[in-house]
RNA sequence: UCAUCCGAACGGGAGACCGCCGCCCGCGUUUUUUUGUAUCGCCGGCGGAGGAACUUCCGGACUCCAAGGGCAGGGCGCCGUACGAAAGUACGGGAGACGCGGGCAACACCCCGCGCCGACGGAAAGCGCAACAGAAAACAUACCGCCCGCUUCGGUUUGCUGAAGCGCGGUAAGGGUGAAAUGGCGGGGUAAGAGCCCGCCGCGCGGCCGGCAACGGCCGCGGCAUUGCAAACCCCGCUCGGAGCAAGGCCAAAUAUGCCGAUGCAGGGCCCCUGCGCCAAGGCAGAGUAGGCCGCAGAGAUAAAUGGUCUCCGCCCCGCGCUUACGCAAGGGGAACAGAAUCCGGGGUAUAGUUCGGAUACAAUU
RNA sequence: GCCCCGGUAGCUCAACUGGAAGAGCAGAUCCGUCCUAAGGAUAAGGUUGCAGGUUCGAUUCCUGUCUGGGGCG
């Protein structure tokens, strides 16, 4: 597997797991971007469940309103922080689903932004792997 | 040469690494006795946003609805040519509106020229509206004024004349109001006036001529009625059945309950009507609720891919420094409007920068 | 994506088929009261989302834009 991927089965897009992650996830606000995150249950509904169940993988799902602008702004904002999970995926801690809600996108201006933004949110949850130590 | 505006074209390029979506080929993995199918992963190959993809303002293709007739409702509306499936677009022309100049010393609802606009059938079918102001706003009307007659009072050179009042008196010339006042100008006429009469113009009707046509010109007659608004209703002509890919179709799967049920039910504007029916075709409600495929494409979507970082070159701006100057330049900054979801054809709107053409403009500056 | 509605005073809404925009609440001033409140009086507050057009005249009719809301699996 890719050190960096971020394939389909990394995604959530089902209505229910939003809704799970939503109501039953821990939340956190920082810089104008919400997270809420959930440690994923071994038996989901994702497809290839077997798989998943033997390696947990961290999913992601943004969320982006009409309120952040016209479709172009938002397409950014979804980019940018998907990029920015892909390349620090490694320093979380497995099995963790999120969900990105950026309420403005003031903060989200290029990659270091978002990169910082989302790295500040992850330490605020502590799912990163330095600070939790033990696994 | 600068600036602004309008129109057209383009909408930075090359590369490295990390990634994403779809398809193809192959390999592996899971399931399976095996093969195949399917799931997932991977090597490789190919393809992967725009001129507006925006807007949803029109028109079509396509799909479903019983869609045959009528009603209701919508759209369009000067003429010609070309393109087009249609909407529409382009070019040319004609009424008409507005502005400027002239006829003209001055006026017009008059004429001529130029510019600019030009959603432009019908107001002598109907209905309605026309606020305020004004006497009067669509049948006719008399506020001031003008004129006539009578009465009273006064003046008087005995010819007349002044003032006030009265008249189911005459009068639409003038004043004033208004967006608009019952054709305009000039002359005759009259007690004063009036298309009352005449000339020119306008208007209406008829004829002839020119033009493919819209329309224009000329001649004759009428004798002025006939104000405006249809981008509110309406009438006339032409045209349109309705809904929309969340249209619609197929597959798989699970529980399987209740009610209605004949002069009824359903049919998505309404009616004519059409279909099903006299005890089972159908409909409604509840529980459950959600998936996959087709539609669907040489981009093709389950929460929706087309991205990120860096280097170089090109463009624009600022520039440490060098140079008499043209200019050269380390370094720094900037690059718009905007993102496909069934697909096409138009309209409208947004656009940094570069190039070309045009206008302001044979103007201004040098 | 497709299809529908709306935008009027600070807020909630009116305004008939075109004739110069009103009501309630809120706010201001005054009266009232020992002081508040209730009550009463007075005025103020509007580019009718924006830009064009039709018309003598537009909240109303037409066109284009901006913006808010809703429905459809």
């Amino acid at each position: 597997m890719k050190k960096f991927g971020l394939s389909k089965t990394e995604k959530i897009y089902l209505k229910n797991d939003f809704k799970l992650i939503l109501e039953q996830g821990k939340k956190v606000f920082k810089d104008g971007v919400i997270l809420w995150f959930r440690p994923n249950p071994a038996t989901g509904r994702q497809s290839g469940g077997e798989l998943a169940a033997q390696k947990p993988k961290n999913r992601i799902g943004i969320i982006v309103s009409r309120r952040l602008g016209g479709a172009v702004r938002r397409n950014r904002c979804k980019r940018l922080l998907r990029e920015a999970f892909r390349l620090n995926r490694h320093l979380l801690i497995d099995g963790v689903d999120c969900i990105f809600y950026p309420k403005s996108s003031q903060n989200l201006g290029d990659y270091y932004a978002a990169s910082a933004v989302l790295l500040a949110l992850a330490g605020k949850a502590k799912i990163l792997k330095n600070d939790k130590g033990p696994q």
